[in-house]
DNA sequence: TCCTAGCGCTTTTTT
DNA sequence: AGCGCTAGGA
């Protein structure tokens, strides 16, 4: 065996397999890799450049993952490190799995020999787990979840004298978060902003939540990266260790890196720099959550000597789509810039497409989807990707009439539902009898009547004697502190779980599961509801205990959970996908929806609020994003009203539209007439006005009209969805003489004015509210308006 | 201790 | 509009 054959696999030798590492390492012997044949030049260097620190900037779809999985299969066929040499983090765990399984293909072996191929978070447990006890962690500390941690913090808050109801724990929670993310320890944090909640207690509120996970022997997910920083300072052995360990580095989405994982990476590379980052700043689209773009665009000052590979030529989209993305980026400021090209043809016009409404934008949008599905398109090629969840209803709701299969992705996750939580947390309990929030919060799931006033005894009694709650409990029933009803009920539940956990060893643990469900009343508790919802949590019950098979034991279950907050749904039905911008990110369909492009929704006005020329510019790459992810069609849209909060509101199509490349794109209209009638004509001219003004200035326009942001809000707010009813809509009649009053004059028409309307055509004005008009038309009926879409004849 | 009516909030989301 | 939380009453 070959030097390097025995570094790829240096424990079995198996007989050489077809396209396996054995033929791949001759390939390399009689001239170069097989796996490096089918890399581009950029991508080839990306891989071969091995010594010091690399930059990858891999814009969309130009083979990043294949650059990354290939590099590391470079660096162990080539035998400059074995498997176990190399850290790779990802930042979710589909990441990490999809990246082992490419490195398992190309090296023709299962790719669990990749021990530090993982999230941030994973590899920051693993490390924390063995050096716990110097950070004030038992080795077994358990991960807290959002839930619990906010329920901590809720303790903290009211420990501390302050009101919880002015003082809320999310607030709390996010701070805190926000300060871990940037790896603030509480004696970090700046007097100013410490003081900025709960009195100026802030500070305080930090230092004792992190002493109560102490003492709890729980660590939330920011302590994971934060305790490993900690613990790379205080103990320079250690650190060294790693240093020596990680030969190699690998990281992937640079560009989503938060200040507490970019130290930890700088302290990882202190010596050896050899770490490579894979990344693009135009996709950069977790500000919000803490990252910090800066991270990427300052590699070259961090890391002198880096290599900068730009990977440009892109093998997803068609040459329009390309261009478009391009041009709408190119508005970005402080980019590191990159030129995208495509060998690909130009293909179909992306197309931007107007609907009267977001009814009518759901329609259209079912409509093409069954259009293309008649031409043979798979409705697994296509997805909707919208700026905010709310979006999604509508949409849903469209195609449930329609009978379209889909499915919603991101949403609320499978070990977020309360029931998994819930059997998680009696689980955790049977597991670690000391898990005190876990107990918390099943100790009266289902009721049992054990509320606050035994609980608080059980609480004073676990403070004082400084006791874990099960067993302060366990004690507690003993005596006569408790009335003698919840004393019993007490009474059974710890024996109950003494029993559940002395059965670890000797049962299966998903037996065990069920059975603790079982004499729980946990099950029960549903079954009882007999409502189509609680069925449906039953079998997520199931499927939890199902999935417990594939785990050798309880613990190492629970550690899984802790760390991995999703399912694999391999569901293959073919569906058309309804996800968020930011959960599109990293796939690609054949063809992409993208309605709501319009002004307040995308970019969004709370982004623009908050974060100023920062949130537009994340706005924009979050639209670049989306463009991006079509292989073929890109089809945006926009409605020019829009429900939201319940409420009826005029809107402006967005900004972006306006920044697109004329020559890339196109304006369709609605294939089918709707109540309202359009025709191609008039759907071009309603489109055409909202193009040729900017979307900011007319934004702009409108708001100079109304005395206040607040009353333009309410004046342009028809009255209810009642009297809006999509296609069928009745003639409408505005129900307030006080939004009539309230907006005045301000659309400078009259009643009996004549007028001409884009889409509708002329006919005269018997109402005005505002800036929007009754009118009858000649040919179309009454209809409700907006008088920036009519003009006097 | 439990049930329910009313109130307030509402971007994006991973681990 | 819809959901989750809370306070206040039974």
């Amino acid at each position: 065996m070959s030097e390097f054959e025995k570094s790829l696999n240096p424990i079995a030798t198996p007989a050489p397999r077809a396209g396996g590492l054995a033929e791949r390492a001759r390939a390399q012997v009689t001239g170069q890799a097989a796996y490096l044949q089918n890399l581009n030049p950029e991508q080839r260097r990306a891989v071969e450049v091995t010594d010091g620190p690399v930059l990858v900037l891999a814009g969309a779809g130009t083979g990043k993952t294949r650059v990354l999985t290939t590099r590391i299969a470079h660096l162990i066929a080539t035998g400059l490190a074995r498997p176990g040499d190399i850290l790779a983090v990802t930042f979710t765990n589909k990441a990490a799995r999809e990246m082992k399984e490419r490195i398992g293909h190309l090296l023709g072996t299962v790719a669990e020999g990749m021990p530090w191929l993982g999230t941030f978070h994973a590899i920051g447990t693993k490390i924390l787990r063995r050096h716990a006890e110097l950070v004030g962690l038992r080795a077994d500390f358990t991960i807290l979840d959002t839930d619990d941690q906010i329920r901590l913090m809720k303790q903290v808050i009211q420990a501390a004298g302050l009101d919880d109801k002015r003082w809320p724990a999310r607030a709390l929670a996010s701070l805190i978060d926000g300060w871990k993310n940037r790896g603030l320890t509480p004696d970090k944090v700046s007097a100013g902003e410490g003081a900025s909640f709960g009195n100026g207690k802030g500070t305080a509120l930090y230092a004792a939540y992190q002493q109560r996970l102490k003492d709890l022997n729980a660590a939330d997910f920011g302590d994971l990266l934060l305790e490993n920083l900690r613990l790379f300072r205080t103990h320079p052995d250690i650190l060294s260790q790693y240093q020596t360990r990680f030969r190699y580095m690998l990281v992937d989405e640079y560009q989503d890196t938060n200040v507490a994982q970019y130290l930890w990476l700088r302290l990882l590379a202190q010596n050896k720099p050899n770490i490579a980052c894979v990344g693009d700043d135009d996709q950069s689209i977790y500000g919000w959550r803490g990252a910090e773009v800066d991270n990427i665009l300052r590699f070259e000052h961090d890391f002198p000597g880096a290599a900068v590979i730009r990977l440009e030529c892109n093998y997803r989209s068609t040459g329009h789509i390309l261009a478009t993305a391009a041009h709408l980026i190119a508005h970005n400021d402080g980019r590191l810039g990159k030129t995208l090209f495509t060998e690909d043809e130009a293909g179909e016009k992306v197309t931007i497409t107007g609907a009267w409404d977001s009814e009518e934008e759901a329609r259209l949008i079912g409509e093409e989807i069954e259009a293309l599905q008649h031409k043979g398109h798979q409705l697994a090629d296509m997805a909707v990707l919208v700026r905010i969840s709310a979006q999604m209803r509508e949409l849903e709701d469209r195609f449930v009439t329609l009978g379209l299969p889909y499915r919603v992705i991101g949403g609320p996750r499978f070990y977020e539902r309360a029931e998994i939580r819930d059997a998680l947390a009696y689980l955790r309990c049977v597991a670690n009898p000391d898990h005190d929030l876990a107990f918390e919060r099943i100790v009266n799931v289902p009721k049992r009547g054990l509320g606050d006033a035994t609980l608080e005894l059980v609480h004073v009694y676990a403070r004082n004697k400084r006791l874990p709650l099960m067993e302060a409990a366990r004690q507690l029933v003993e005596t006569d502190e408790i009335k003698p009803k919840p004393r019993s009920t007490l009474r059974e539940l710890t024996k109950a779980f003494a029993r559940w956990n002395s059965l670890i060893d000797t049962m299966k643990h998903n037996e065990l599961a069920e059975t603790v469900l079982e004499e729980s009343g946990y099950t029960d508790m549903w079954q009882k509801e007999r409502t189509p919802e609680a069925a449906g949590r039953l079998e997520n019950l199931k499927e939890l205990v199902r999935s417990m098979e594939e785990f050798p034991d309880l613990a190492a279950f629970l550690e899984h959970v802790s760390l991995v907050m999703d399912t694999n749904d391999n569901s293959d039905a073919d569906r058309v996908s309804i996800m968020t911008l930011h959960a599109a990110k990293g796939l690609e369909f054949e063809t992409v929806f993208l309605p709501g492009w319009e002004e307040s929704l995308f970019p969004n006005q709370r982004a623009l609020d908050e974060s100023g020329k920062a949130g537009l510019e994340e706005e924009r790459r979050l639209a670049y994003v989306g463009i991006t992810r079509a292989r073929r069609r890109a089809k945006l849209f926009f409605a020019t009203n829009r429900r939201l909060h319940g409420m009826w509101n005029a809107t402006i199509p967005s900004r972006f539209i306006d920044e697109l490349p004329e020559a890339h794109v196109e304006i369709t209209e609605a294939p089918i007439n709707y109540a309202h009638g359009s025709s191609r004509f008039e759907r071009m001219g309603t489109f055409r006005s909202g193009y040729t003004t900017p979307g900011w200035q007319r934004a702009q326009d409108q708001q100079a009209q109304a005395p206040s942001s607040a009353s333009f809000g309410k004046s342009s707010s028809f009255a209810s969805s009642g009297t809006h009813a999509g296609s069928a809509r009745p003639p409408l009649q505005i129900d307030g003489e006080v939004l009539a009053r309230s907006s005045g004059p301000a659309s400078g028409f009259q009643q009996g004015d004549r007028i001409f309307h884009v889409k509708f055509g002329n006919g005269s004005i018997i109402h005005l509210d505002g800036n929007k008009l009754t009118i009858d038309f000649d040919k179309a009926g009454r209809k409700m308006v907006l008088d920036n879409f009519v003009s006097r004849i």
